[in-house]
DNA sequence: ACTACCATACTTGTATGGTAGTATGGTAGT
DNA sequence: ACTACCATACTACCATACAAGTATGGTAGT
């Protein structure tokens, strides 16, 4: 009875997810567009039914509105949505970083130096791309190092609704140094059981990624959803 | 171009869903009960196909374990990600608590005190179940008052986890005069805009929801995914 | 008695055809 | 010129058929 779950290759359905869901985020199917099951199909040339499935996923996630027998549009983004990602994040990362303070697992603060370390080299190179991945991995690393594998899956799923405004805002105007420095205190926070550090650097670590959604809104109208009556 | 949107007709695929989640969720489908598509489309005497797509949804949320060619099993409770559904489902009820402490919407606050009057009868009549509905009603005003809504949507996916657990326990033990007390004290410091004490108030609230976990798992192993090499 | 093998009956994954509802553009009538 | 109507070409939804991988039980061979 030997499980070998990890290993199995990827089905069609998840071909056809994991490309749609990364040309939405990336904007390559901007918000509004229209797409049909058919349409999808021929493009990857398979059958309807795993681009049905991956529809279902998308739709579940938020990225897709299905209106049946009308068509499938990428959904809108939710200026509402996008706010409450925030709130979201910021109140689970900070209740995650204090925990770190007070309990952090010592493999995991081997990583997070090491991090901090290719950050630095990152910087000098101004190699943003891998910096962007090393901010990521820095983060995953801290929910690892407290046990909280799951949070940061549902992190994940709610920064989805992050993204989108993210990309807009076209993230080249990044200000990598200040990054750098809000780490190496998370670090040491964490580090010398700070508590009260760690809580505030994040809280102005969150505050960074606040996007001027209504200059967003202003500036791409098509792309957001009008709250009309409600 | 007129969107009727809130008013469609279920689908098969929804009815599916939903008539299944809510056996998985009241334990009908005990973890690691093994169901095929064929077995679910025959009981609902329908295809193959909504069965299936209601499938990936179920999957999605981490209710169903899809093994291709080999079955398809209801999850087995993971005592990790209760903990976490816990820890995450605390900070997020406290941040939009603190949140309501400094403004909330006066409408809403009419419907919490409406529902703490119920909350009163159904104490005096021993309606434990309509008790438990008003306890999700008031904390979704809440959610309501200081809009949040996207959030408490969240909450909900986050729920699922722990609901299995909680109907393990038999919800029978609650205290309910206490649960009335607490449910008070919030609506104080939410009309008093007492944000220390609503803080306070709902740290308490949500300890309460702690099952005990590890005895469950002696007392249910069957149903306890056990973390083997990880 | 025990093992290796294989037929068979499962499982989920994929392809395809048909159905019902909807948007659209052209046409006939005013 | 304008409006009401209808044929047509879409859409997503569902049913069915086929494909491919897996567990199982029986059987033949040792």
């Amino acid at each position: 009875m030997e499980y070998t779950i990890g290993t199995q290759a990827l089905s069609t359905r998840d071909i056809v997810y994991r490309s749609l869901k990364n040309q939405i985020l990336l904007l390559e199917l901007p918000p509004g567009t229209g797409i049909s099951e058919k349409e999808i199909s021929l493009k990857f040339s398979v059958s309807r039914t795993p681009v049905r499935e991956a529809f279902v996923r998308l739709a579940q996630e938020g990225l897709l509105a299905v209106y049946p027998q009308r068509g499938t549009v990428v959904s809108l983004i939710d200026s509402e949505l996008v706010e409450e990602a925030r709130f979201m994040r910021e109140h689970l990362e900070r209740a995650v970083i204090r925990e770190s303070c007070s309990a952090f697992q010592a493999r995991n603060l081997i990583d997070l130096k090491a991090n901090l370390d290719k950050q630095k080299l990152c910087i000098e190179d101004q190699d943003y791309k891998e910096m962007f991945m090393l901010d990521e991995e820095f983060h995953h690393v801290i929910f690892m190092g407290c046990n909280k594998k799951n949070t940061w899956e549902v992190i994940q799923q709610i920064k989805v609704h992050l993204n989108r405004s993210r990309m807009l805002k076209l993230t080249a105007d990044h200000n990598w140094e200040h990054l750098y420095r809000q780490h190496y205190g998370l670090y040491e926070a964490i580090e010398q059981h700070n508590i009260q550090q760690g809580d505030q650097i994040m809280q102005e670590h969150m505050a960074l990624t606040i996007a001027d959604q209504e200059m967003l809104m202003e500036k791409y109208p098509q792309y957001y959803k009008q709250r009309s009556a409600d």
